[in-house]
DNA sequence: AAAGAGTCCAACCGCGACCAG
DNA sequence: CCTGGTCGCGGTTGGACTCTT
């Protein structure tokens, strides 16, 4: 592997919650050189960050535009819907909700929705059971539902390696899809219509 | 009021991908 | 092509905060 041992490594270099003021540093100098090379930009801070750290920092909080505080019902929905079709992609589902980090959609992913879904599950798995007794397999269940969309979505792609379910790192590229169609950051209602359409297509 | 449990979120870690020399 | 350096991603952790008993 391309030396990991490069990469934040280096013994001396401070770890832990950011200050105010190492925040402003790292603010200014990235105004200056631009958002790259981050072990340069780690150096020229003197801060004593590892530049994946200073990326960390920058990307998840100082980045211009950012959205913090509550999700909104629609960027909730965006989200599960972008979810079922990207899977754990989460820098993708970020890059289509304008100020929003892929570490917090994740982290909102892991608090909320993963136990709204399971609960979700359970409901209409009893649902179904309650309605069916008889004839198991004429209905999709749910998750055999999202199933398929990740299906369709491999079909795109090469195998991959394992195949570990969880469609991490699948090759395909939910990224190709939005392209088609947009060029600039998304707009939260188009999309929302976009994938209200998309539902329609399963 | 205090203790324990649960939740949230910033930050770290490990890995694969990409790129330049 | 190969190698080393760097970046970006997703998973995980740990501490601060909030809620419950």
């Amino acid at each position: 592997m391309a030396s990991r041992s490069n990469q934040c490594t280096k013994k001396e270099a401070y770890r832990g919650p950011w200050t105010a003021e190492e925040d402003q540093i790292l603010a200014q100098i990235i105004e200056i050189h631009g958002p790259k090379r981050w072990k340069t930009i780690a150096a020229k801070a003197g801060l004593n960050r590892c530049g994946k750290s200073c990326r960390l920092r920058w990307m998840n909080y100082l980045r211009p535009n950012i959205k913090r505080g509550n999700i909104s019902d629609q960027e909730e929905d965006l989200i599960l819907r972008l979810h079922k079709l990207l899977g754990n992609r989460w820098s993708l589902i970020a890059g289509r909700l304008p100020g929003r980090t892929d570490n917090e959609i994740k982290n909102y992913w892991n608090s909320h929705l993963s136990k709204k879904m399971k609960q979700k599950e359970k409901q209409s798995s009893r649902l179904l059971s309650a309605a069916q007794g008889s004839s198991p397999d004429k209905t999709l269940k749910p998750i055999e539902l999202n199933k398929n969309e990740e299906e369709r979505g491999k079909e795109e792609m090469p195998p991959k390696g394992d195949e570990d379910g969880e469609s991490t790192r699948n090759k395909f590229s939910g990224d190709d899809l939005f392209n088609c169609f947009t060029e600039g950051p998304f707009n939260l209602e188009w999309m929302s219509k976009f994938l209200e359409l998309e539902d329609g297509w399963i």
